[in-house]
DNA sequence: TTGACATATACTCCATCGAGTATATGCTCA
DNA sequence: TGAGCATATACTCGATGGAGTATATGTCAA
C-alpha cells in the first residue's frame, strides 16, 4: 500500500504536530513563532517539525537566521483533504482557538508574519523582519 | 485537550484498522468476515478490533458464537468527519477497493451479511445465519 | 573573531505499538 | 459432557515514538 495516507495519519497523531499543522494552514511561520504560540520547548518544536518534514508534509527554507516552515506545495490530494478535515474537527478544541488568537496577535505586532502570511502586500518583502524577528 | 481527536487519529494510523473501519462504514460485520476479506490472522483482527473498541470507535455485540462489530452510534462529530474523509482519501488505494469487492461477494453469498448490512429487508432477521456463518 | 541568537542533532530513558505464539473463554451441537 | 468452532487474552520481542538534556551548526553583528 502506498504509504502516503498512513504517513499522514501518523503525523496527525500527536497534539503538538496537530497544532503546528493547524497553524501552518494559515500560512508560513518560523520556529520562534511556533515557540511563542505553542509555549512548548524549542527542541520539541524542532523535532516535530523535522518529523513532518521527513514525511513530506512541510518544507523548510532558511531566511537569515530563521527557518521558515510551510505546508508542502502542491499538497497531495490526501493531505489536502486531511488538513481540511482537521480544520473542521478542530473547531471544538480550545487549544487551537487560542493558538489562532496568538497567531493574530503576532501578525499584528510582527510585520514579517503578516507579510509572509498574506503575500499580496509585497511592499518590502523580506526586509521587514526585525532583528529578533518580531522583537520577541 | 479533549483526547477524542487524538484517539481517533491514533486509531487511524494502522493499515489493518483503516481497512476494518472502511468496511464497517458499509455496515456491521462479524470477525470471521473480516478474516475472509482482509486475509489477516485472526489474532491480529481481534486485537485491532479490541483497540478500536477501547477507544470508542466501534461497539461489539455477541450473536450466538459470533461477535458483531459496528461503528459506534451516535458517532461523535469528529469521528463522523474523519470517517467521511477516510472514505474520500481511500479511493486511490487498491486494497480498499478489493476489500469492497470481497465484501460484495460475501453479501451475495451470505444471507446474513446482506441482511445485517441493509436491515430494511427484515424477513428472517437473525435467523438466516448458517451454521458456519456463510458456509465459509 | 568572538559572542549571541536561532535552530538542529545526538543520546538516553521510558511508554506504546504491532506481530507472533500459545492458551483461554464462550457458545453450540451431537 | 465433550468436541469443535469463533473469538479474546496473555505473554514475549523488536520497532517506533516522545520527552529531556546536552551539544552542534549556521548566521549575524560588534
Amino acid at each position: 500500500m502506498d504509504p502516503k495516507l498512513l504517513e499522514i495519519y501518523r503525523c496527525l497523531c500527536d497534539e503538538t504536530r496537530l497544532r503546528l499543522l493547524h497553524l501552518l494552514k494559515q500560512g508560513p511561520l518560523c520556529v520562534c513563532h511556533f515557540q511563542t504560540i505553542l509555549d512548548v520547548p524549542q527542541v520539541a518544536i524542532s523535532k516535530h517539525l523535522a518529523y513532518l518534514r521527513q514525511h513530506g508534509l512541510v518544507t523548510a527554507q532558511r531566511h537569515e537566521q530563521w527557518m521558515i516552515y510551510r505546508l508542502s506545495e502542491p499538497s497531495p490530494r490526501e493531505l489536502h483533504l486531511q488538513l481540511q478535515c482537521l480544520q473542521d474537527c478542530v473547531q471544538a478544541y480550545p487549544v487551537f482557538k487560542s493558538d489562532l488568537r496568538r497567531l493574530k496577535t503576532l501578525r499584528r505586532d510582527c510585520g514579517w508574519v503578516a507579510e509572509v502570511a498574506s503575500p499580496k502586500n509585497k511592499g518590502g518583502r523580506g526586509k521587514r523582519m526585525p532583528a529578533a524577528c518580531c522583537d520577541k
